[in-house]
DNA sequence: TAGATATTTAGACAAATGTCTAAATATTAT
DNA sequence: ATAATATTTAGACATTTGTCTAAATATCTA
């Protein structure tokens, strides 16, 4: 549940989601729709993989990046759970 | 949104709001939950409050919290918008 | 095998964060 | 008025975070 919320507290990494969610898309693509350098946006990456967030895999000499929407199932449970 | 995801993201914010679901609390009740100074948790209320995730009301001289869930509304939504 | 492309790792650095103690402010009670 | 109680504000400090450049690793292509 840190990793989760830690991952989501970044408006880049919040962007990235939105972007994985049309569809999936490959580091550097991913790099193209910021202005920030490349090594920054594999960290990003990284912290939303330990939180599970996204999936990656090897094709070649890239790497696709999907969206994983099961684990938001536990933070919607979490919000809920307060309001109620 | 931005201060949304940040008040969220600190196990000691989402226990304090875990506490306000139940009811209504004075700072010093709520900082009696915890092992950390009052002015700590007078600081996360602060963040707390920016996020209009508690409200507080001033009672003679202490000060009374309580949540604010209408704001989750928000992030509910987000997060929803992800997964479809 | 070289050279080009894609991505990550390593290391540095400034800014943000969470914590503390000491002091300030406000209210209540003696 | 004075003292006690409740809370916040101020300032210091260590840790975490987000960014960068340079270098390393891996794959593709000529």
């Amino acid at each position: 549940m840190n990793n989760l919320f830690k991952a989501l507290n970044d408006p880049i990494r919040r962007e990235i989601l939105k972007h994985l969610r049309e569809k999936d898309l490959t580091a550097g693509e991913i790099a193209d729709l910021f202005h920030i350098s490349k090594p920054s946006i594999s960290h990003h990456l990284e912290i939303l993989r330990q939180a599970d967030l996204v999936g990656s895999e090897k094709k070649g000499q890239f790497i696709v990046y999907s969206i994983n929407t099961t684990v938001l199932d536990d933070v919607l449970e979490w919000i809920l759970s307060l309001r109620k």
